[in-house]
RNA sequence: GCCGAUGUAGCUCAGCUGGCUAGAGCAGCUGAUUUGUAAUCAGCAGGUCGUGGGUUCGAGUCCCUCCAUCGGCUCCA
């Protein structure tokens, strides 16, 4: 017998050899109806395993997490049995359950497959499904499994396997196909009611660029086609709220192939609601003791061979600017701190000015490959929020947490709850990819930890992710359609101050060395403004609403009185805009209610007389009339609600 | 940079298998209307159909090149 622990705590007895599945209905046969995957011991295992020592147990349904995983991975099984149907002479490779879906990357040997195709394998695949065929786990030695895909030519499946230790090597088949697997399956086809596949796309084998290119397809599957139908509905819901087409409707940039791919314009009303961005964080940087300084747009290459950014990036980036001068070359800047370690150089630092945090909206050129742009995330030319701390090694810990509590103060204030920290460190096998001694990447790795730890951030450490120069925190937020992008960057330097050279006096009248902390809690004006318009759908709190009150007349003979109530705004620095046109009240409401202005003032006949406004809110909440002055207490008292002052500890 | 898709007026789109001077709505301009909480009416103007080449009696439509955009991959100081 053995002893399985439930996840209330209750312990049963079970004969040993039990299957999962008869487990679940000796709870339960409505549990053993709905349940599709389960865990032992944290293990991911089929329902058919049979259990042999005591353990704790999961059960998981379509609702669980768990339990789609193993749905979208058994769907990719069902995939490549479709696409072996189709297309015999294919290599498949991997096809793994992703955050919403599967995928499985094929090498089509040539053979040409387009969206076209999606139509015929998605009815294959469901008749395959229909058939309700059981997945089944089976070992196989090391031997077989190699000759089996030497029998296919599939050099993938082989380089697969000979990573692989003998012993721990299985299969799952479904029907008559068979595929090198080590489980996490749901029991059968049929529970598959719904597939759709979604795009098509080259993939690097293994991820590397160096290798052959995949096709990879996506698709995404459900136990109903109702789920299905609401899943592509919030879809297209979500593509509403895409940066690229409201920046478009309520003007705020643009891009010209006359100026270059990824350089954008900023329209006025961009610019007015950049502005405010920058004035916000400005406020609160000044609170925390930063101190404002500004550079040029473009450096000597020298400077950035001493960075050392020319040597891993020139070749890569913007080419040098030349002058009349034939000794002289330039580089675009594409990154600001060199310019600061310079600043700090322009005098010499003693231990009593320390730390000394130097802030730039500094704009950076960076010469992104063609297929990398994407709206105002991705760009050649952008404004980091910057600023380097320059501190003693002492300072590290109190400046890494108070930059911490800045940046998380930026995300609660525009509505960021929900982000993901990420602590990148260096790739171990890649030691050559980093500048810098052991010694420092490993105080400055732990720095990071320690913060990360301390602050009670939910972070996941990264490997090889960290910058050439030292390791990073970044935080992460999802746009529209769940990609997440880095806005928030946090890196610990101890690199460039030696670089530059850069020296304090210590109490004793020694030179020592400061450390460098980059930090841009934004990550860059272009990134983060895309962001919060896919967060917002363009509607933004009443801040930062570019237009905050459109003032409509009803006829144009109140233009006068419009003014008037114009002025007055405009005296209490409230954004407003008279809309004056000979056009009737209902349009004018249609269209600020488009452009989503959050307050709308009427007047016209009544008003006047009564010496008042009527006032109307973004989405029709009708506020009714009311004298001026109230109005303004409203907006002001509105806007001071949602922004509250950053506090220094 | 790589794989796939797309590219028609400022915007959103129509234009079937190649066949008259390429259409619509919105936006714009002109005029009428003087309007009370999500589109007043009429008229006008606007496009070398992404670019360059080719096939054809004839190309928005078919083929090739390049460019850009979109979805991925790779990259992201």
């Amino acid at each position: 017998m053995i002893n399985i622990i439930f996840p209330d705590n209750t312990v049963k007895e079970f004969k040993k050899g039990v299957k999962v599945l008869d487990v679940a209905k000796s709870i339960s046969e409505g549990l053993a109806r709905k349940v599709i995957s389960a865990s032992y011991n944290n293990e991911i295992i089929e329902l058919e395993t049979v259990l042999n020592e005591n353990g704790d147990i999961k059960f998981f349904t379509w609702d669980d997490y768990e339990g789609k995983q193993a749905f979208w991975h058994s769907s990719a099984h069902i995939l490549a049995q479709t696409i072996k149907f189709f297309y015999p002479k294919s290599n498949l490779t991997i096809g793994p359950s992703i955050e919403s879906g599967f995928y499985y990357d094929v090498d089509f040997k040539g053979e040409n497959i387009s969206e076209k195709d999606f139509d015929k394998i998605e009815a294959k695949f469901l008749e395959f499904a229909r058939n309700d065929s059981e997945f089944k786990i089976k070992k196989m030695s090391k031997s077989d499994a190699l000759e089996f895909y030497k029998q296919e030519n599939n050099e993938y499946k082989i380089e697969l396997i000979e990573g692989l230790e003998d012993g721990t090597i299985s299969f799952c088949d479904h029907a008559d196909f068979s595929d090198l697997c080590k489980g996490g399956h749901i029991p059968s086809t049929g529970i598959v009611k719904a597939v759709k596949l979604l795009n098509i796309a080259g993939a690097y084998w293994r991820g590397d660029e160096k290798n052959n290119q995949l096709t990879r397809i996506y698709g995404i599957s459900f136990p109903k086609q109702k789920l299905l139908t609401e899943y592509l509905e919030l879809v297209e819901k979500a593509k509403e709220r895409d940066h690229r087409k409201i920046g478009k409707e309520l003007e705020l940039f643009t891009f010209s192939s006359r100026v270059g791919n990824g350089l954008p314009l900023w329209l006025p009303n961009g610019t007015v609601l950049r502005d405010l961005l920058q004035d916000f964080l400005e406020d609160a940087q000044k609170r925390a003791g930063y101190k404002k300084v500004m550079s040029s747009h473009i450096g000597s290459k020298e400077l950035y061979e001493t960075s050392g950014h020319y040597e891993k990036y020139g070749a890569d980036s913007f080419q040098p600017i030349y002058t009349p001068n034939d000794n002289e070359t330039f580089i675009l800047r594409p990154m600001n701190c060199p310019h600061h370690c310079e600043i700090y150089n322009a005098k010499p630092q003693s231990y009593r000015d320390l730390p000394l945090r130097l802030a730039e909206f500094g704009t950076v050129y960076r010469y992104e490959q063609s297929g990398e742009l994407h709206g105002l995330s991705r760009v050649r030319g952008f404004t980091v929020d910057d600023a380097h701390i320059f501190c003693t090694p002492d300072q590290v810990d109190s400046e890494f947490k108070n930059t911490i509590d800045l940046v998380l103060y930026v995300f609660r204030s525009l509505g960021f709850e929900k982000f993901s920290a990420q602590v990148s460190l260096r790739d171990p096998n890649d030691p050559d990819k980093y500048i810098g001694s052991d010694e420092n990447w490993e105080i400055s790795e732990k720095a990071i930890l320690d913060s990360a730890k301390e602050k009670e951030l939910e972070y996941v450490v990264e490997y090889g992710e960290a910058a050439f120069y030292g390791p990073k925190l970044d935080f992460m937020v999802k746009d529209a359609l769940g990609r997440s992008w880095q806005l928030g960057t946090i890196q610990v330097d101890y690199n460039l101050p030696e670089r530059f050279d850069l020296t304090y006096k210590g109490s004793n009248n020694e030179d020592l060395r400061p450390v460098m902390i980059h930090r841009a809690p934004f990550g860059s004006m272009e990134r983060f403004v895309a962001i919060l318009l896919e967060h917002t759908g363009g509607v933004f709190p009443l801040w930062l609403a570019t237009t905050q009150v459109e003032i409509l007349i009803v006829s144009e003979n109140f233009k006068n009185y419009g003014q008037k109530v114009l002025n007055i705004l405009e005296n209490h620095e409230i954004r407003a805009h008279l809309d004056d046109r000979n056009e009737t009240v209902g349009k004018k409401i249609r269209e600020s209610e488009i452009k989503k202005i959050p307050f709308m003032i009427v007047v016209g006949e009544n008003e006047v007389k009564n010496d008042s406004i009527s006032i109307r809110r973004h989405h029709g909440d009708d506020l009714g009339e009311m004298k001026i002055e109230k109005f303004i207490d409203i907006i002001k008292k509105e806007v001071s609600d949602c922004i509250p002052k950053f506090n220094i500890n």
